[in-house]
DNA sequence: TCCACATTTCGATGATAATGGAAACGTCTA
DNA sequence: TAGACGTTTCCATTATCATCGAAATGTGGA
């Protein structure tokens, strides 16, 4: 049996506390310098630098240098996504503080999967998708409709760039805090980055949670008939 | 933050390749003695009780005593779930000989997941189920409609005492080989036991593969509309 | 009652790997 | 050019843990 040998290997990886930490923040997406992470996850740059460098090998991490910097980032959404899998199978982290449980809260509520949205805010937008008839899910796909064609168009989105990207174009990413799907791939992350620039989130610092504005309430509202207290 | 205690000491079970083909082994769902499981894992059965006792020590597996032997299972299957899904990041395993590829194309045709049918058959049924409008896809339910709850008696199955299991009733079941959905639950197992009750389906020797009888090729024609060559 | 067999417990060994101190390397700033 | 800073490399230490031999436990069969 040597299927064990890749899945030891990956598990293997995210089975060192250290590295689990530093995953864990690096899966907002951003580029973080070294040193940020060698803090989060309570450990020397050296350690941090060796923990990086295996991951690097592996290819789970790719490295940026800017200036004296060296920003790491997660290399795949996939690997990112596994990460949240393993997330929702680890279940609910036992609450210590009450600092924690509030940003547990926000985290729910909305936070990035990498490099799109997820929490409440991405599985009911999700859904509303598909109830409009915009998205049609077909086994992991999500299948642009017709009339989702029109809708992603007006909403600002570019398709044909997105189609071109070399990674799935769109599909459903397992959600760990709602247990419900959310939109994936480069359709989720364009429609993300397009309600970026037209304000309807602010990210929060130092964390995967995601604000939602005064803007972005009354946009999802009209747009994907959602409502947010 | 505590979560990462959680997903790296998950990952660390799985880490270790001795338990990963020991896990791997119990995927089929069946009761293995220790020292099958050391057999199968190429250790000696003193290191096997060592592993097997951590496992359950943290619940992953339990023990049934049976005269000197003691058989072990995956205790819940929501774990050997995450195993699947495990697998399905690790992409396919590097083929080293004939007969693996030969036992690969069996298990990506159909093989028990731990308690219910995997597989392409597996999929095939569950989006054969979802056509003819007997189950509808609800987030990661797979709600039994009006028509799906006679189509189900019919076959056999005994809903309301399915319902009464201390278990998700109905769900998705990600498929890492078709990387589509299957049905699992109360109701994935019920139909599968039911499916093996009429001898559609018969288990092969050491491993989690499943051969489909001619019994079970006419039936699953007639009922589901699905051909196998 | 005795022996065979499955499994576990105990204890020792050896390998692996995380860790941080010291120092080197680049880069930015003054 | 010098010094501060972020990062990495080298290295020695340490702890952890998988592994197996030996022995104990428990069960079944003769």
């Amino acid at each position: 049996m040597n299927l064990n040998r890749n899945v030891s290997s990956i598990a293997s990886l995210i089975s060192d506390p250290s590295r689990a930490a530093i995953l864990l923040h690096l899966l907002d997406g951003r580029c973080h310098p070294a040193g940020d992470l060698a803090a989060a996850a309570g450990i020397t740059p050296q350690t941090a630098s060796f923990h990086l460098a295996k991951m690097a090998e592996i290819g789970m991490v790719t490295v940026e240098k800017h200036g004296r910097h060296r920003y790491y980032r997660i290399a795949q959404a996939s690997d990112a996504e596994m990460i949240e899998q393993l997330l929702s199978f680890a279940g609910p982290a036992p609450v210590v503080s009450l600092r924690q449980s509030d940003q547990m809260k926000k985290l729910r509520h909305a936070r990035m999967c990498y490099d799109h949205l997820a929490g409440e805010a991405a599985v009911r937008i999700a859904e509303s998708l598909q109830r409009e008839g915009h998205l049609q899910k077909d086994g992991l796909q999500l299948h642009v409709t017709a009339s989702g064609e029109r809708f992603f168009s007006d909403f600002g989105l570019d398709l044909p760039q997105l189609r071109k990207k070399r990674r799935a174009f769109s599909r459903c990413c397992l959600d760990w805090t709602e247990r419900e799907h959310h939109l994936a791939g480069a359709l989720g992350q364009g429609l993300t980055e397009r309600m970026f620039a037209m304000d309807w989130f602010h990210r929060e610092e130092q964390s995967r949670a995601v604000r939602i504005t005064q803007e972005g309430k009354q946009g999802i509202a009209e747009r994907f008939g959602i409502r947010f207290d």
